[in-house]
DNA sequence: GTCTATAAGAAGATAGAC
DNA sequence: GTCTATCTTCTTATAGAC
């Protein structure tokens, strides 16, 4: 990776941890192993450093916006499968979500520095409740609203059966951004959360 | 309200609005209607002023335990109300919590500097866990437990129906500190959530 | 308790050599 | 492109008069 890379990637870490306020040049230009002058060849100011975080996470969220969501490949494909999803195919569609959003590095560290600098930049809220909450709401309503169809989850209101699906999983995924060693747990709660979901949407006969 | 305390009540609108880092003594000051260097005089520093802060939170926050979670009144009254609720209590309870959260002046301040500030310091990632997950959680458990003994609601894991009751709120709350045009949107899907979380979990027959 | 003046130090950014 | 040296600005905090 070059070095105006390596500046980006480990301003959003330290961003990600302490803050934007938080964080000073020489922080970041010492992780990558540089004095912080230098780092001035590379980019106008430290705000310009910040931008160029935002821009590539705008292009990485574009780009993967399957993947982002589901299996990665496209939605059509996807709802196909899921016309005919078992439970533990539904389990699994739960699971990938949260564990893509908590694992997946680039995202993670995305999250945790949009989470605290929302309320500082009022786009930073925006692509925020675009990336956590409406888009997944969005994907999975097209999903669940296949399901609908076909008779495998019965409801009349699909908008508050995605809302019933994928709310714990925000929850947890709120929580395990917080206190990392709750995870094992979480996914033990998100698997009893869908498995009661699908026993309460599900056909009554097996 | 005397200056001291003035202090931390311009002090923590302004942590909530911009960060403790991009606040400036000065700006605190102003806001009192003072000079930086007066303020002085009532404490030590910047950090005595935030510490001062989340103590009368943790303060306030046991002070009003009951409050926080629902009417006001405590569990074992609560639970007696409960017990022999209608659809239409329910939808209060969920209501209540949630305007309660998102407009009581003090919480809503709290809560973005929280959010804010969390991973800057991890006593206050816990204090907001705490307070916006795990109580609540544990106080609806209790609640929604006792319509479950009683056959209002019909389940065996209280638990998970807990979650299903509560993440969809918790997860609202969070669109409204970021976008607070959607509040009211948000209270038809709080509504709309309830409704048909009787209709899942409720008595078959009314 | 509030003020003005100012010290002390931190952090962003530039200059210019290599 | 990287460095050392340095400038500039901003911010916290103190000193001392009223």
């Amino acid at each position: 990776m070059d070095t105006k890379q390596r500046i980006l990637d480990e301003a959003l870490t330290l961003f990600s941890e302490k803050g934007y306020a938080n964080v000073f040049v020489a922080d970041i230009a010492a992780r990558v192993g540089i004095k912080a002058p230098s780092l001035y060849k590379h980019y106008k100011n430290k705000q310009a450093i910040f931008d160029a975080i935002i821009e590539e996470m705008n292009r990485r969220f574009v780009e993967q916006a399957g993947a982002l969501q589901i299996s990665g490949t496209d939605a059509a494909v996807d709802a196909e499968i899921y016309k005919q999803i078992s439970e533990e195919q539904l389990i699994d569609l739960g699971k990938n979500l949260f564990l893509y959003f908590l694992h997946d590095d680039y995202t993670r560290r995305f999250r945790k520095m949009l989470t605290i600098e929302q309320f500082h930049d009022k786009k930073l809220a925006d692509v925020y409740m675009k990336q956590y909450v409406d888009d997944p709401l969005s994907y999975q309503g097209m999903l669940l609203g296949m399901m609908s169809q076909t008779g495998i989850l019965q409801t009349d209101n699909v908008e508050i059966m995605t809302l019933h699906f994928y709310a714990p999983i925000y929850m947890l995924l709120t929580v395990c951004d917080r206190e990392p060693k709750r995870e094992k747990e979480a996914l033990k709660t998100l698997e009893a959360h869908i498995r009661e979901f699908n026993r309460l949407y599900g056909r009554k006969s097996g």
